[in-house]
DNA sequence: CGGTAGCAAGCTACCTTGCTACCGGTGCTGTAGT
């Protein structure tokens, strides 16, 4: 079969990018696929092809819903109508008709919680999938414990609907989170094609900088001085607003934050302003970025440490798409590593709250509802998150013979305690490779298990670099006024030829 | 947990120190008969 003809009749490309060609062969030869591929190689058009080629239908399971709804755009783009997204965007009206006529659709979006739906599982039941596919399929690994429990029962829901030919996608993954990966979906002879983490013309720069003033003053000078259009990752929402006015008020370019805390109409906007380059920079907490197709951002500073070296490789891994020279730079003083630490103790119930609970169910067996579960306005009193309260509330669904308190109080603990362990585990990992003093490169490759190829330069700040080059061409116009005509010149021309290759 | 903002007191002329309170991310969602 000749598959660039496919590609060439379907999509007007005439060749596919690294790793495309591998997965779609493996999953037309009907073997599960687990695809870890770079950032960036389109990793859709992997489910995409197939799913024209085969009769039956494409689920695909998808984090987010601007991610569908993005997807769909694509899709109808290239002229294909026969696509929906399954979501809380459609009205009651058009929800009923699309399930109706469900068969008419080649491809399904949805969201792991939708699936959670008993009459939507029935609808799907009753369809032939060709094709099972997870987007962003760490997420399993990075939010099924706790955040989006639903993610962890995917597995199941692949049992119900048959066992179907199954792909999952990412382009962050240890080994350990693709055998999680495998583990959680309950996929036997699985093909695994992986690609590299590693993004060679990214450069890696951590650099000591106080919280606080000092830490601003830094970041108020990369913007000014570096290459833009690039992202700021924050861990609060409210610093990387600060950020935002600060740069805004030295009128340093054109930048916008971003956040959860965000309406949706702002959130949409200020993606598109930044997609059609009509801002510079954008201060934003981990919910930018995901589905951020941009080619050509320049930096990514990170003002807090991420929880986790994955999470980190994922965002600066937005950067240099274009496969221009990027840059990443990460600010750190000692003690940073609190607020993550925090932020991860804050999505478990604490030891306390789990006494305090069972503490009141001993003192009233009517807190647990007829189908077993636990009063709701425990917790309020109790002061549980959603997140924390889900937890708890899943072991007592589990808890099929009538609750055992005293098994069950332990059995939380237990578990909250080995999460705790996992994520404070890579909080430690993150934090080592910052106070590392080797090769950051070598350093991210060892940790998912890789060896560097070869040595590359630009590198990282432990293997020398020079900051001047990623200076933008407005900066270096400043620094060079004792320069001779000659050297200004071949700046201007240098900086014209990059973009014509852009 | 530890940084910081806000305030008041202390000390000296506008600047320093000390106390308290507060804060810190990610997203999906039918508890229905088509």
């Amino acid at each position: 079969m000749n598959l660039v003809a496919e590609l060439k009749k379907y999509f007007g490309f005439t060749s596919f990018k690294p790793g495309q060609e591998e997965v779609i062969c493996s999953i037309l030869s009907g073997r599960h696929t687990l695809a870890m591929l770079p950032t960036g190689t389109g990793k859709s058009l992997c489910y995409q092809l197939p799913g024209l080629m085969v009769q039956g239908h494409v689920l695909i399971i998808s984090p987010l819903l601007s991610l569908m709804q993005d997807q769909v755009e694509q899709f109808k783009r290239f002229g294909e109508k026969r696509v929906v997204a399954l979501n809380s965007f459609l009205t009651i009206d058009e929800k009923k008709m699309v399930l109706r006529n469900l068969r008419k659709y080649k491809f399904i979006f949805i969201s792991p919680e939708m699936l959670q739906v008993p009459y939507i599982i029935q609808k799907l039941q009753e369809l032939t999938l060709s094709l099972f596919v997870i987007d962003e399929a760490h997420c399993i690994s990075q939010w099924g414990y706790d955040f989006r429990p639903d993610y962890s029962r995917l597995g199941e829901i692949r049992k119900r609907l048959g066992n179907p030919l199954t792909l999952a996608l990412t382009a962050t993954a240890t080994r350990k989170v693709l055998n999680d990966i495998i583990y959680s979906l309950d996929l036997e002879d699985v093909t695994k094609i992986e690609y590299s983490v590693d993004r060679p013309n990214i450069a890696l720069v951590v650099e000591e900088a106080a919280a606080g003033r000092q830490r601003e003053e830094r970041v108020l000078e990369l913007v000014s001085q570096l290459q833009k259009p690039g992202i700021i990752y924050f861990s609060s929402k409210k610093t990387a607003e600060q950020m935002a006015s600060l740069i805004a008020d030295r009128g340093l370019c054109k930048v916008s934050a971003y956040h959860a805390g965000l309406d949706q109409a702002s959130r949409t906007l200020i993606q598109q302003q930044f997609l059609y380059n009509q801002l510079d920079v954008i201060c934003a907490t981990s919910a930018f970025g995901m589905g951020i197709n941009k080619e050509n951002i320049r930096f990514i500073i990170h003002y807090h440490m991420p929880m986790q070296m994955e999470s980190y490789l994922q965002e600066i891994g937005r950067a240099g798409r274009d496969g221009l020279q990027s840059i990443a730079f990460l600010l750190y003083s000692s003690g940073d590593e609190l607020l993550p630490i925090q932020l991860a103790e804050s999505e478990l119930p604490s030891e306390q709250q789990v006494a305090w609970l069972f503490h009141k169910l001993e003192e009233n067996q009517m807190f647990i509802t007829d189908k077993g579960i636990v009063e709701q306005h425990l917790r309020d009193i109790g002061g549980f998150s959603e997140i924390q309260w889900r937890i708890v509330e899943q072991f007592f669904k589990n808890e099929r013979h009538g609750p055992n308190f005293n098994k069950l109080q332990e059995a939380i603990l237990t578990y909250v305690k080995e999460r705790m362990r996992v994520k404070k585990n890579h909080i430690a990992r993150m934090k080592n490779w910052i106070e590392s003093t080797c090769c950051r490169r070598e350093y991210i490759l060892q940790y998912f298990e890789e060896t560097l190829s070869r040595k590359i330069s630009p590198c990282c700040d432990c293997c020398g670099i020079e900051l001047e080059s990623f200076q933008s061409f407005a900066k270096k116009h400043d620094t060079l006024i004792e320069s001779t005509w000659q050297e200004y010149l071949s700046e201007i021309l240098i900086n014209e030829s990059q973009n014509y290759e852009k």
